[in-house]
DNA sequence: GCCGTTTTCGGCCCGACTGTTTTCAGTCG
């Protein structure tokens, strides 16, 4: 039988949690399927190998029951339970709950009272004035359907982490110098640094909050108000993104905005643990279960010393453990930004990259960094220009003598080596034995099944030139899925062979991701924050791959380019 | 269905906005 990823076995907890919904079961129950679904989707170790070593329950959120059904899933290819759920109700209803407004109690009122049981016909009935004959329904919830639907089909969905991060920064300048303005900031996923992000979430504190709404949702970047309250907005950017703005007074804001910065699951750890306290937490802060008094909320950090916590970053906000180590006092110390000492994957006009090795230089120089690799693409990569044996020697000569007039900045001449479809390296070992850094990656041959691919980048891993994987599942967010690649034997040979692995800053890939990251680097694995930059403007999107390190609990430690230049030097000699 | 330094049974976070209602259920985050 086929190998089920753990992302399938998450997504059918999820759907199963819906048929449940659609059912009018327990909301407890409900919820349970929700929660193991999440908790398989941000796992790092496939349930395959959990199942093996019976450790299926030691993972919170999955108890007896649901380990039994994922062992019959992995097993037989099957949950009888799931099967009968779908037998149970009509499937078009699980498409008709994924509109936005339309939830399963409605769903499930227009399949008995119109048999309505797919997006088609529920157009059709709104169209043709059928719903407001419903109680409980009117003219308006026609509208609200319909309009639904047309956000449904017009892709209102995930943007990257680097579109949200700008459109959120804009907004919030504009709302920063709105009369009685005194605080505003980004929260929710963008604040989290998600890899990607449904909508944006805005916070602000002001004396006058309604005239902050209505400015708000005239913005001329507005294309349409999805719903406006005293506190509360949505609307949607003409690029199709939701923002959802929240506006307190100055006193509520780090009480808003931590609420609004999420996510919600580690929101509802906090609230456990404040009722346990005989607290109470919500947008608009702190407060005795007693009297109903506030407690003092001058920033973030006091909310989490009224739970006896210290202060948790918002990366870590997921309750990925991240409570439970606050708690013990084990929180990691994140590396930060200012850590990152060079980026050593660029790409300059030798191959495909825009600018030239010394704008790149001077790029570089601007951030601070101490040193900066050239990475171009090797002879295989036409559509690159990868460069042939004999540019590549050319360019070794022309880096040694920008370094001789260049202080400061140290550039080493490296090569994004493609791994070849047969697993064979770009360039023989005694050029490559000429780089200070080289890194492997793999451009072709995406479609090869599991074993050859693991395979090619594993060989790659053996040849004692090569330092670094760069963006090793290939996947770009929101539009190609990784390759079929065993990530459980490629920590293993990078364990073997001492190979560091790569997190691609890039917004479209950020690969690895954070869960992969914080695997690796449980195993002991070294990490190399890269940009993979092809224009310089995008070297500054360190950020987000420092980011992703972070989410993925990275100390300075753990990543190879926080090194100062002697030590980097000494540790890629390690590898030759 | 999950979970337990108060619990193996009885809990399971908190509030805003909307539409259709006269007091609230549904949906969303």
């Amino acid at each position: 039988m086929r190998r089920i990823e753990n992302i399938e076995v998450a997504w059918i907890m999820s759907e199963i949690a819906d048929l449940l919904e659609l059912k009018g079961e327990t909301v407890f129950k409900i919820r349970a399927y929700r929660k193991a679904a999440k908790a398989i989707a941000n796992l790092a170790t496939d349930l395959a190998v959990l199942l093996v070593e019976k450790q299926l329950e030691t993972v919170p959120g999955i108890g007896k029951a649901i380990a039994a059904k994922i062992e019959e899933l992995l097993k037989t290819g099957t949950i009888n339970y799931y099967e009968n759920l779908k037998s149970e109700v009509p499937f078009g209803l699980l498409e008709i709950i994924t509109i936005p407004g339309v939830g399963p109690k409605m769903a499930q009122e227009l399949y008995q009272k119109l048999k309505i049981s797919s997006v088609d016909e529920l157009e059709a009935a709104a169209k043709g004035r059928k719903i407001r004959e419903l109680p409980g329904m009117g003219g308006k919830t026609e509208m609200n359907i319909l309009r639904g639907i047309e956000m449904l089909r017009s892709g209102v969905g995930r943007t990257t982490l680097g579109i949200a991060d700008a459109l959120a920064e804009a907004f919030v300048g504009f709302l920063r110098v709105l009369p009685g303005v005194e605080y505003a900031g980004a929260a929710g996923s963008t604040r989290r640094m998600q890899e990607s992000i449904g909508d944006i979430d805005l916070v602000v504190g002001a004396t006058e909050t309604e005239k902050v709404i209505d400015i708000f949702v005239r913005h001329p970047q507005v294309k349409r108000v999805l719903n406006q309250g005293d506190t509360k907005a949505s609307i949607v950017t003409l690029m199709g993104v939701q923002i959802d703005l929240m506006v307190v007074s100055p006193e509520q804001y780090w009480s808003a905005l931590h609420h609004f910065t999420g996510s919600k699951e580690h929101n509802v750890r906090l609230r456990e643990l404040a009722h346990k306290k005989g607290l109470k937490i919500n947008e608009y802060g702190v407060f005795s279960r007693d009297d109903d008094s506030s407690l003092p909320v001058s920033g973030e950090a006091d909310i989490y010393a009224h739970l006896g916590l210290p202060y948790i970053v918002p990366e870590l906000r997921e309750d990925l453990g991240e409570i439970e180590a606050a708690q013990e006092g084990k929180l990691p110390e994140l590396l930060e930004l200012a850590d990152i000492k060079g980026d050593l994957h660029i790409h300059s006009d030798w191959s495909d990259g825009v600018n030239t090795i010394e704008q790149i230089a001077g790029k570089a120089a601007e951030i601070g960094y101490e040193y900066i690799a050239i990475t171009d693409h090797s002879k295989s990569l036409g559509i690159a220009r990868g460069l042939s044996v004999e540019r590549l020697t050319m360019q070794n000569e022309y880096i040694r003598e920008m370094n001789e007039r260049t202080t400061g900045l140290e550039i080493m001449s490296g090569i994004e080596v493609d791994i070849l479809a047969n697993g064979d390296l770009d360039y023989p070992d005694e050029i490559l034995a000429e780089k200070d850094v080289v890194i492997a990656s793999v451009h072709s041959g995406f479609r090869q099944e599991e074993a050859k691919l693991t395979g090619r980048v594993i060989s790659a891993m053996k040849n004692e030139h090569v330092d670094i994987i760069a963006h090793t599942t290939g996947r770009l967010i929101g539009r190609r899925d990784a390759y079929a690649i065993n990530m459980e034997a490629v920590f293993e040979a990078a364990v073997k062979y001492g190979t560091a692995l790569e997190i691609n800053s890039s917004p479209d890939r950020l690969d690895l991701n954070d869960k992969y990251v914080r695997k690796a680097a449980e195993m002991g694995i070294k990490i190399c924050i890269n940009t993979d930059a092809h224009d310089i403007a995008r070297m500054d999107e360190m950020r987000y791959g420092t980011a992703m390190a972070r989410r993925g609990w990275l100390s300075r430690e753990d990543v190879v380019n926080t090194m100062e230049k002697d030590r980097l030097r000494r540790f890629l000699a390690q590898r030759n």
